[in-house]
RNA sequence: GCCACCCUAGCUCAAUCGGCAGAGCAAACGCUUCGUAAGCGUUAGGUUAAGGGUUCAACUCCCUUGGGUGGCUCCA
């Protein structure tokens, strides 16, 4: 059932896996588990695997890991590396094994994993008899499958560095009901070269760091008072967000969809209904009681636009039915998860829902597959793959009958084939109420965020007994589709914010142009030509302050505004405007007329470049 | 929620060992009127996140609470 595309990440993961790379950071994990015991002979080893871009390695220490230690460990590994040990790898029984690592729990843990069987020493799951086996370098032997270099040698110390990123904690096998370790991240490259290039790609994002540009450049913010993950938008981020939502709403009028409007809140009941109640408690708020009847705030809008759906007997005629809604949704984060606009409490989704009949079905989700990629192609996020995702064969957080999920995983699949879609097949990453297809892009840093989703539902419609009247004169159930294409307004104006480093494309930039006078005696005719280019339909701000130009340039510039317009007495003269734009490029001089039908043109067509 | 770290003016950050809270930007006011990334001056701005404790003395040390950061867990 699973096609080829899941063979794909496998072999990818195999290829890193078979890398000398893999091997430096595998191997430079064990030096710096060395390095850590040498410095805390009481500390508890864990695990350290390599992961992407590097490793880490778990300890349970004595005393919380400070700046200095970490200096100190990794000039010690430096020293290590260069005495140039071998990696001697043998292979011993569990009785060996825990003799060995008498005194280390969790390697005893691991090794009695290994034992029974059936799980490696990270955990996961594993078909292959298991051989137990240890690496040892220097002083140090760890419980390890491998593989390593065969010689120290073969790490670049001055490719190495574990001070990039502070210690953190983590839960020892990852279950939070266990002891949190800590866990020390490190990363090795083979030259010192892409050790700089990664540093600096770290540096970049921070740059782009949607918190600190949306402060920058006045997004939004967020209040104490108000309650954490809850933003708040201000004038310019609340510009951009409607431009985002204008543009969706009137596309989505255009391809057959109906706007419509839901409250905030509903009784208990309905999410009992939908299953979400029972299913996501713990990521929902705490009903309350109006007039001794429960309440809660609503998680999703599903269930809302099921009963706008039911309001009415629906024939196969008005099929498909397809409500549109900027829902706002509100989720219990846990306080740890909350992060800028990315994580929050409270969001809007762009969300839509699709009622079908199943010959309708394929129709319909290929629409709505084009409705996405012309989206996310319109706003600039041009580099993207898709995700199917299934359910989790060992999993019961799903509803349903195995038949609706079956129709709905093959409908999926063959719409993504159908589209030539770069696609991977990723079991446990279904909707609790059916599978889906995430679009998931890259940005300007590589970094990929999933974005758009599409869900094929055969079980909301039954839990709330949705019908429609067929041909046949008969009643039949109908499919839906979930899908939501910005995904939440906030997360995606922080995707948006951290693709562009906050300089938008100039229709989506909340002030497009500035005037900037180069003297105050020019101020009138810049307010002439602010009135003009707003009436031509552009948002534009007359630098009025009390400055000087250089500084009106700069702060224009520092706040990413696309055009920079200087008026002087040359331009009056000629009715013109001298064009800066904020990459620092000249245009030169150019009539206002000129001006005006050029930015248009670039507004309207959404270009990405300003010349 | 858990582990670690952080919170000083609107913003970004100083303040040696526990000994008089300070700067730049922004703001207000004044001077300057200038052609492509910061003109000059003056003023104002603080219960050092909040509360408690130790001390002759707390921004500094300890505790509690709130908020943030990096991870972990979670993310329908």
């Amino acid at each position: 059932m699973l096609p080829g595309s899941e063979e794909k990440v496998f072999t990818i993961m195999q290829r890193y896996q078979d890398s000398q790379l893999y091997r430096i950071r595998h191997s430079t994990a064990h030096v710096m588990a060395q390095a850590v015991l040498e410095k805390f002979p009481e500390a508890k080893i864990a695990i350290g695997p390599p992961i992407e871009d590097g490793f880490y390695y778990d300890f349970d220490l004595p005393r919380p890991l400070t700046e200095e230690d970490q200096v100190e460990i990794e000039k010690r590994m430096r020293e290590i590396i260069r005495e140039g040990h071998e990696f001697i790898r043998r292979e011993v029984s569990a009785k060996e094994a825990r003799a060995l690592f008498k005194g280390q729990p969790y390697k005893l843990e691991l090794i009695d994993g290994l034992e029974r069987g059936g799980v490696d020493e990270y955990g996961e799951k594993t078909d292959e008899p298991v051989v137990i086996s240890t690496y040892r370098q220097d002083t140090f032997e760890d419980l390890c499958r491998g593989p390593h270099v065969a010689n120290t040698r073969e790490i670049n110390p001055d490719a190495i560095n574990i001070t990039f990123k502070a210690p953190a904690g983590a839960y020892w096998r990852g279950d939070e009901n266990r002891e949190m370790l800590t866990r020390i991240y490190g990363t090795a490259w083979q030259t010192p070269e892409q050790l700089a290039e990664y540093l600096e790609l770290l540096e970049e994002a921070k740059k782009r760091d949607h918190r600190r540009i949306g402060q920058e450049i006045g997004l939004f913010t967020f209040s104490q008072l108000v309650g954490k993950g809850l933003p708040l938008w201000k004038p310019k981020g609340a510009v951009l967000r409607d431009l985002l939502e204008r543009f969706l709403r009137d596309v989505q009028l255009s391809r057959g969809y109906e706007p419509i409007l839901t409250p905030h809140i509903a009784r208990v009941r309905l999410f009992e209904t939908s299953g979400h109640y029972p299913y996501y408690k713990d990521s929902q708020y705490s009903p309350f009681e109006v007039e001794g009847e429960l309440f809660m705030l609503k998680p999703m809008n599903c269930p809302h636009h099921i009963q706008i759906y039911k309001d009415e007997l629906r024939s196969y005629r008005d099929l498909p039915v397809r409500y549109a809604e900027f829902g706002t949704v509100y989720r219990y984060e846990k306080s740890g998860e909350l992060h800028g606009l990315t994580r929050v409490r409270g969001f809007t989704q762009d969300d839509a829902h699709i009622f079908c009949t199943p010959e309708q079905l394929e129709e319909e989700f290929l629409k709505v597959a084009d409705l996405v990629e012309f989206i996310l192609n319109s706003v600039g996020l041009t580099d993207f793959r898709a995700r199917v995702g299934i359910r989790d064969p060992e999993s019961d957080k799903y509803v349903g009958e195995d038949e609706g999920w079956e129709h709905a995983t093959q409908a999926i699949i063959a719409c993504a084939d159908k589209r030539g879609l770069d696609y991977t097949v990723e079991e446990g990453e279904a909707a609790f109420y059916g599978p889906k297809l995430d679009y998931i892009i890259r940005d300007a840093l590589k970094r990929e965020w999933q974005i758009s989703t599409i869900q094929v539902d055969y079980n909301l419609p039954a839990r709330f007994e949705l019908e429609y009247v067929g041909e046949d004169n008969e009643r039949h159930r109908p499919i839906m589709i979930h899908r939501a294409l910005y995904g939440s307004m906030e997360r995606f104006v922080a995707v948006m914010i951290e693709h562009f480093a906050g300089a938008f494309p100039a229709w989506l930039s909340p002030v497009q142009v500035v005037m900037i006078p180069v003297a105050d005696r020019h101020l009138d005719y810049a307010r002439e030509v602010a009135a003009q280019l707003r009436d031509a339909g552009l948002r534009v701000e007359v630098d009025d302050s009390a400055g000087r130009m250089g500084g009106k340039i700069r702060s224009a510039t520092t706040q990413k505004i696309p055009w920079m317009l200087i008026v002087g007495d040359r331009d009056i003269e000629k009715s013109a405007v001298s064009v800066r734009l904020r990459s620092g490029e000249d245009l030169g001089a150019m009539h206002v007329a000129d001006f005006i039908t050029q930015a248009s043109h670039i507004v309207e067509t959404k270009a990405l470049q300003l010349a």
